[in-house]
DNA sequence: TGGGTCTGCGTACAATGGTACATACTTTGT
DNA sequence: ACAAAGTATGTACCATTGTACGCAGACCCA
């Protein structure tokens, strides 16, 4: 009695791709296994099947986004190297090449929102936000690392409400550099590195 | 046949108040018409008599946020006069006395959300957005004003995901001291003051 | 080939949702 | 005091939801 290899390995995969595509477009409180198995096109068996209750569907739906955030995101910050770098990193995160979609704001909205009543979601954000932290540590003070982030998330936030307005590159910009050449507050001394 | 006054006249607030309860508490996709009467200890016709709709009846209880808002934050910035002022105005809305609080950020979450779909609440919500623009341009740059406003609304993200872990304080004034001595653009000949 | 196990799916059910509506109660002008 | 208009509520309906469960193929080892 050896364990059966499922006939369509592909299918969990695509009832979690659905699973995202329905929350970005409807919002969480639509992401029943009826609409989901629609947008996946499965039968509706076969997503209770893969998935024992909906919270465990979204869940891990929501951590398959952190595969596709990671590479984006911090490749091009680990590699710069001055202060211009840095912020030429930041600007395209926010509103460049390589800033989220629109879809993908709305994912980290509805994120945000399921996370304030689901535990293991919430862990999830903050591992997120720990693992940009500590990649924007390594060019910034902790200090400059934190308010980096909040402003990053600030402004995708303004993204997803104004989608018809776009960010002023230059605006943006010029905050990061302040933020960038922002004095170590000098209060912690555990954290002394500035500069890579 | 004149107009009848409604027996109980603050019925009508007490439903908004519960609605507004239930979503902080709860989240929108929770806030149906029998658990905002519930909370609200009315009868289920009471909701649905003054509220024709769900969708008004939440809307309805977004606007009131307004109010609340307006005395609350923007006073203290509008009586700021120096760089000073105008920074410990932004630390006390961020995470002092003036700050919203944990379930007021709760609201603007699930407002943001809600907003995504629907147009009426996105347009209250840059009208939010507009109100706190106006406001910061009275003491800073068009620039300064959209990212100040934009690491506000981050940090109180972060404020409502990681509850337990309060913000640094020296931090946060750190971060607006660098982005309200930010440089003026020069881009954008129309919005010249940078001071009152 | 035959049984046992896992994969995959369709249906059924209890609970909950928004909304419609018939009914009762209040107030008010005459 | 009476009736009409507006206020307030309880009940009923239908749609939708998560989940339980039974049944059918597929696969493996003997």
């Amino acid at each position: 009695m050896r364990k059966g290899r499922p006939n369509d390995p592909e299918r969990r995969t695509r009832i979690l791709r659905a699973a995202l595509e329905v929350i970005a477009s409807e919002g969480v409180h639509a992401a029943s296994y009826r609409r989901i198995a629609v947008q996946a096109g499965v039968p509706l068996g076969s997503t209770t099947y893969y998935f024992a209750d909906l919270e465990t569907l979204i869940v891990t739906a929501f951590e398959t986004l952190r595969d596709g955030l990671e590479p984006r995101y911090a490749a091009p910050m680990r590699d710069a190297r001055t202060d211009s770098d840095i912020v030429d990193a930041l600007v395209a995160a926010t509103c460049g090449s390589t800033a989220p979609t629109l879809e993908d704001i709305r994912l980290y909205e509805e994120m945000h929102l399921y996370g304030a009543r689901s535990p293991r979601v919430a862990d999830l954000l903050r591992e997120f936000q720990q693992e940009s932290l500590v990649i924007l540590r390594c060019s910034l003070s902790d200090g400059a690392a934190r308010a980096v982030d909040a402003l990053m998330w600030g402004w995708w936030s303004y993204r997803a409400l104004n989608d018809d307005d776009p960010l002023d590159t230059s605006t943006v910009r010029d905050a990061y550099r302040a933020l960038v050449s922002m004095a170590t507050t000098a209060r912690d001394p555990l954290n002394g590195p500035r500069r890579a």
